[in-house]
DNA sequence: CTGAAAGCGCTTACAG
DNA sequence: CTGAAAGCGCTTACAG
């Protein structure tokens, strides 16, 4: 295994020149660096990341942290668009990528050991139900951090997310085109999540742009389960003067909803019309094809590394929120209101 | 930050003590080593990784190399399975993940980046269709590996497969015990892969105990994406006589199946028994929910994790391949033959 | 444009 | 059971 003593010896210049041509540092004559280059290749020179981390520079390492919950996130894809994004984008910019799972019972440890440990040159959040809290035990530090999400309010810089206020907004638009005014959401968690809140958001102007009141009658809140999209849909269906729409925040509960309404021998779109957010493989699979709005997950995942990796290029510790935009997908879940 | 140094002028001995205290050596006197512990907990101290590196021991980083192919592999549940499973040993025993997607057109050098920089204590291989090529960077030098999937030969070593003859043997047996003798497979690709090969010698067993021969015509062989499944059925069930169940190697490719029958008016089950094989959560989901074979995806992920660290505890460089379970689950697509 | 020297924070023989 | 010292492979002021 070759060393930079090797490099060095072999293009006949110091170790301090080799690390100069390393580093891509402006001063060195074309010579000695098509020199050294020619070294590094013979020897098949690889810089030792360890070495380099010591030194106090740059591990060439980037965190990707997942609050772990199973339920809410595992089983979906959006998750494994992210992480592919994030990777592709690293390893295009020679980083590597360190994903942590981090569990409720013991995130806490793994946190502060990563980060104490000295490993990583940054740091990107998927913010989930769980996330939010640990963050400052990179902030403290000065570990430059991206945050895909909403960070911990909507001023909050480092973070990209996608428009899901305009996504709300032109789901919940559709239907109402389509002439209908009886409209039930399926809403994520009430608590915590900027993109619920967002998501209602865009509900409400579009709503209000008709000028129509929220049913609560016609509200219920899950957890972004197919299950928990199943129990509302079984609530909401029972009711006398039942939707004959539903827009629900992401696929799974939407999923969950078309299955009830088919236990209930509820035609979709003919008897109910159905609107899910996401866009995961599920709800092309679904029968019908779920009308949806895409979640541009692999974008998201490479503009997060994007930035996290401009942030340590310049010294940054800021950057401005990056919203992406999102894309509504008609398919053949949803039908004009019937007379 | 606290380093060794700090730890050891606050508890009042040397750095090489403390140094034995964090590698559990024993001879350290229970006063000092709790006088040391006290000093570490006291200044939150936590060990540079990069240093440990360096000085040649550990970096505590275990790769998982996942040939990326986007159409097979991503979207693919088990995948998040496997991860979930690596991830959550590696924490557990205090190693971190590293996770490479290699591209078909630069894997070469982001392997033997990786390799050269000395990063990775030990590597996990995932095998899929495009792998095998890569793993001997590693091997050269002596990094410890493991292989989820069947390395480069049934007798390889090192490797931790789910039991697939075992598997489609359940199948086929449970489609003879229906009552079905014209049964059609739908199979992965016929290259490479051994999972392939050995779902094969399940299916033929199968046969083989009720004294019957495959019927070439009933045969078709995809990529495990659900496309090809559909292509496939198309195909297959077009005939004059067509199967009446198929196995099809991966669930996948079992809904493009389902719903190439659908569009042809065939009823699941009452027409047409299939059955699949993953065990991904879309079987559940699908209408009527998929009979099929569990694969452990998460099992499989934590087994080579763990034989990873033994292997590196060890010094070892082999162990004998691991062979896990797998699960029958009958579901709603198969029934008895119509007389 | 180039190089000698110190230092990053550990671990590992080696002595005691 | 404990410690002094060398060394891992880089980078970074600092001189020239």
């Amino acid at each position: 295994m070759a060393t930079i003593y090797d490099v060095a010896k072999l293009a006949e210049v110091s170790t301090t020149t080799v690390s100069k041509v390393l580093s891509n540092t402006p001063y060195v004559s074309a010579k000695t660096r098509e020199k050294i280059l020619a070294a590094m290749a013979e020897l098949k020179y690889s810089p030792s990341l360890a070495a380099r981390g010591l030194t106090g520079n740059r591990t060439y390492i980037l965190g990707l942290v997942v609050p772990y919950d199973p339920d809410y996130l595992f089983g979906d894809p959006f998750l494994l668009e992210v992480i592919r994004g994030v990777e592709s984008c690293a390893n295009n910019n020679d980083y590597n990528l360190l994903l942590s799972l981090a569990r409720k019972d013991n995130q806490r440890s793994a946190y502060a050991r990563l980060q104490r440990s000295r490993y990583l040159d940054g740091v990107i959040f998927l913010e989930t139900l769980q996330s939010g809290v640990e963050v400052h035990y990179f902030e403290e530090q000065n570990v430059p951090c991206a945050f895909i999400g909403y960070g911990k309010n909507l001023e909050s810089g480092n973070c990209v997310h996608a428009d899901d206020y305009r996504g709300a907004f032109e789901a919940v638009t559709h239907l109402l085109e389509l002439g209908h005014r009886r409209i039930g959401i399926v809403s994520g968690p009430s608590n915590f999540m900027y993109a619920v809140n967002e998501r209602w958001r865009g509900t409400n102007s579009a709503l209000a742009a008709y000028n129509l009141d929220l049913d609560d009658c016609l509200v219920g809140y899950g957890d972004f389960t197919l299950e928990s999209g199943y129990q509302i849909a079984t609530q909401l269906l029972a009711a006398e003067t039942r939707p004959t729409a539903i827009f629900a925040q992401n696929d799974r509960m939407a999923v969950g909803v078309m299955r009830r309404a088919r236990e209930l021998g509820l035609n979709i779109p003919g008897d109910l019309s159905l609107v899910g957010f996401d866009d995961v493989p599920l709800s092309q699979l679904a029968e019908p094809a779920l009308t949806t709005v895409r979640q541009p997950g692999y974008e998201l995942g490479v503009t997060a590394a994007q930035k996290l990796i401009e942030l340590i290029a310049w010294g940054n510790l800021k950057f401005e929120p990056v919203v992406l935009p999102v894309e509504f997908i008609p398919r053949n879940s949803t039908a004009p209101l019937k007379p």
